[in-house]
Parts: structure tokens; C-alpha cells; sequence
DNA sequence: AACCGGGTCAACCGCGTTTTG
DNA sequence: GCAAAACGCGGTTGACCCGGT
């Protein structure tokens, strides 16, 4: 047979996630980090399946998170990604530091992509919706609607903004800052490595885990501790401090 | 002050892929 | 090689917040 079922659904807890579940969430996978997300919720004393820890961990709780809107350059390498990379979110994700794909999707759903339609691009083809609305003239509404939109955020949000690197029509004034925008892009897209920082992933090497509590618990395999967790007798709410 | 509508984002769902026995 | 489960990803939902009327 294959594996174990990850989660009984019977008793697994759902919906927002309390301060006190974080606090165990976050103080277990510090001080073990994770080796399969199906013995987290158990070892952590959470009802939660493994599914939704790593998914609370992922977007909200690791350390290296930046929070917080998109900078312009994000945003502008984010638009630039997806129209090379479609809806590929992790693997935007993957070339933003600190940032999530839930929280890119969120982003690109909720300001990129009227952004774009207000300046007459196709979010998702990335080309001019129609050739009336040409992406230079639709712009300069675009432009101050969506500094209105974004005044909360950063001043100089569409500054440099095509839509995607296809889309060359970059006005002169902008021609420095998308110019650098490609390159940043480019140079992303040509190296496989990721920018991001993998030390968190908490795929935890030997040097985080002696810096932290000595050498890895985990050993490539956690099983043995699913195994004594259960001889321990500490069942489902067992905690594992 | 109350209501309404839009915006935001955390979390869930479902499916495809990968891994394991 | 196959079947089953875990994993990871993208799409969607729903609760909350905020500004406008």
C-alpha cells in the first residue's frame, strides 16, 4: 500500500486560526522545523491537519515574511513574471523574497489586474485589449486612477508600467525604469537559481537545527517519531513541547 | 448613525504531481 | 509497475474592514 491517510477529517479543526495555535504552530516548527507536514499538527498538540499548518506557515507565520502591499518594483516584476511564467504563482513566488503565491495571486486578483484593464491590457494575454484603447494613451488615465488607488501604499506605483515585457511601448520617461525592470527580469528568468532565501523552508539543514537545538531530530525521517508519539500514549492532543 | 458596496486577504477546496510501499 | 497517500499549486470563497452615501 501507499502511504497513511494524512488527515482523518473527524476532529480536525477548521476556519481562522487562534493566537494559541499559532503560538504552537510556530514554537514547534522553530525548534524542529518540519519534516512531513502530516506529523506536524499531531507533534505541535494542534487538531489541525497537516494541510492547513503548512498552508498557515507558508503564507502567514514564517519569519521571513515581508507583509505588507507590494513594493513598485515587486509589482512591476510580478506583472513581468506572469507574462512570461501565466498563473504560475509559486513560481513567481519564487523570485520575490519574503513573499507568498497566496499573497501575489491576492495582489495580482485584487490591483494588478484592474490596473491593467484600466490601461487597456489584457491581464492575462498580457497584449492591448482592443487597438482604441492603446496602452500609451489609456495609460496616463490609468496612471492617475491608479495612484488613487494605491495611495495608501507607494507613491510611484505605475511608474515604468507596460504590462509585460512584450509589451514595449514604455514612453521615454519611463524607458530607464522599465529598462531596469526587464533586466531585473530577465536576469531572473535566465537564472534558475532562486533569489529567494531558502534557509527558512524549514527543510531544516544540519546547520540550522545545531544552531538552534543541536542536531536535526528529524534524520530524513520522521515516522519513528508518528510511532513513539503514539507509544507515549499522547494521542491526538498530545503535546510536544 | 446606519446601511451598503467594494476591497482585501486568510483559509479552504479540488485537482494534478510526486512519493512511497 | 501499480496503487494509494502526501504534497503542492491554483482557483475560489467568505469574513472582515473601510469609505461613501
Amino acid at each position: 500500500m501507499g502511504r497513511q491517510p494524512c488527515c482523518d477529517k473527524l476532529g480536525v479543526k477548521r476556519g481562522p486560526w487562534t493566537a494559541e495555535e499559532d503560538k504552537k504552530l510556530i514554537g514547534f516548527l522553530l525548534t524542529h522545523g518540519h519534516c512531513c507536514w502530516r506529523a506536524v499538527p499531531k507533534l505541535a498538540g494542534l487538531l489541525r491537519c497537516g494541510k492547513s499548518c503548512r498552508l498557515r506557515w507558508t503564507n502567514y507565520l514564517r519569519p521571513d515574511l515581508k507583509r505588507g502591499l507590494l513594493t513598485d518594483a515587486e509589482e512591476q516584476l510580478v506583472i513581468d513574471l506572469h507574462a512570461r511564467l501565466g498563473n504560475k504563482w509559486s513560481k513567481i513566488a519564487a523570485k520575490l523574497p519574503g513573499r507568498t503565491d497566496n499573497e501575489i495571486k491576492n495582489h495580482w486578483n485584487t490591483h494588478i489586474k484592474k490596473k491593467l484593464i484600466k490601461m487597456g491590457i489584457d491581464p492575462v494575454t498580457h497584449q492591448p485589449l482592443n487597438k482604441k484603447a492603446s496602452p500609451t494613451t489609456s495609460r496616463s488615465t490609468a496612471t492617475t486612477e491608479s495612484k488613487s488607488d494605491n495611495q495608501k501604499s507607494t507613491s510611484h506605483s505605475d511608474e515604468g508600467r507596460t504590462g509585460s515585457s512584450q509589451n514595449h511601448s514604455s514612453p521615454p520617461d519611463q524607458a530607464s525604469s522599465k529598462t531596469c525592470h526587464d533586466q531585473l527580469a530577465s536576469s531572473l528568468w535566465e537564472d534558475d537559481l532562486p533569489i529567494v532565501d531558502d534557509s527558512w523552508l524549514l527543510q531544516p539543514s544540519e546547520e540550522d537545527y545545531s544552531s538552534l537545538m543541536g542536531p536535526s531530530p528529524w534524520d530524513g525521517n520522521c515516522e519513528w517519531l508518528l510511532e513513539f508519539d503514539h507509544d507515549l500514549g499522547l494521542g491526538d492532543s498530545g503535546v510536544f513541547h
